[in-house]
DNA sequence: ATGACAATTGGGAATTGA
């Protein structure tokens, strides 16, 4: 099973891109973040015209989430949740759709997939960072459940959270960012703490792993790049898991999303 | 310190992202 994680920077910018991916590498699970589209608007008949299934939580303008699985290749998926019941930072705005999980089964066997999009945090201090921050601790509550359950588990997506200075180009040049500091750091390490495994770090044990260069400052083309896209699985899982990687070949073609698909593959 | 880029909404300029 290979299951990967794709911030695509808006599902109608990125549709070609996006199938082209799916159909060139052909992941058994996706999920998506930043769809940037409402829930009518979702283009899922493109997706099943390749032979994948799906769910999508969406929103207008900005963030949304949706996990396709592959069902030529025999998978099927079945709604579990969506959204970790905590409002926007906003006065009145609502819960922000963040958050998607589903079980996955293939031949009797079954998997939970969550995808997430965490808070971006920035600026901070502010209200957007203390929202990041409880979003992280409901999601380690969120986790700690499922954790219960005993399932084999994956939380994929973008976190937002760069865990260690050597998964970044320039430790200086995001000193100020919501993205490391040290109370994202430490939540990100209590996920950790809890058991689960990050399963690019294993795989990557001195770093230097990017899966997001910004559009800005020529910063692809200098690799100025850090990872904030994480794959956390559970013991089962990790005991599983195979081989990670990036698809960094597709942050450089024309009209690429910032951010590269990170995928991880495991054993049946 | 600021802006550099890009997507979306709505049909211009503001918001959001990281």
């Amino acid at each position: 099973m290979k299951i990967a994680t794709y911030n695509i920077n808006g599902v109608k910018a990125r549709l070609p891109r996006l199938k082209e991916w799916l159909e060139e590498t052909r992941p058994s699970v996706a999920c998506l973040q930043e769809i940037k589209s409402q829930d009518k608007d979702f283009p899922a008949h493109e997706f099943e015209a390749l032979g994948y299934s799906l769910i999508w939580h969406g929103q207008k303008s900005f963030n949304g989430v949706a996990v396709l699985v592959d069902t030529k290749a025999g998978y099927s998926l079945n709604e579990v949740k969506r959204g970790l019941g905590i409002d926007g930072p906003k006065e009145g705005e609502g819960e922000q759709s963040r958050y998607l999980e589903a079980d996955v089964t293939k031949d009797g066997q079954t998997a939970r997939i969550v995808c997430i999009y965490l808070p971006n945090g920035n600026p901070q201090p502010g209200p957007k960072f203390d929202y990041k921050l409880a979003w992280m601790e409901k999601l380690r509550a969120r986790m700690a459940e499922i954790w219960a359950e005993e399932v084999p588990a994956a939380i994929l997506g973008d976190y937002n959270v760069i865990p260690q200075d050597d998964d970044v180009y320039s430790v200086k040049a995001m000193a100020s960012d919501a993205l490391m500091q040290p109370e994202s750091r430490a939540a990100y390490s209590r996920l950790l703490a809890d058991g689960w495994t990050d399963a690019v770090r294993t795989h990557n044990p001195n770093g230097g792993v990017w899966t997001y260069w910004d559009y800005q400052a020529g910063a692809w083309q200098r690799d100025h790049g850090f990872r904030i896209d994480h794959i956390l699985l559970s013991p089962e899982l990790a005991d599983r898991l195979n081989a990670v990687g990036v698809d960094r070949e597709h942050r450089g073609r024309e009209k690429a999303s910032d951010h590269a698909p990170t995928w991880a593959i495991l054993r049946d």
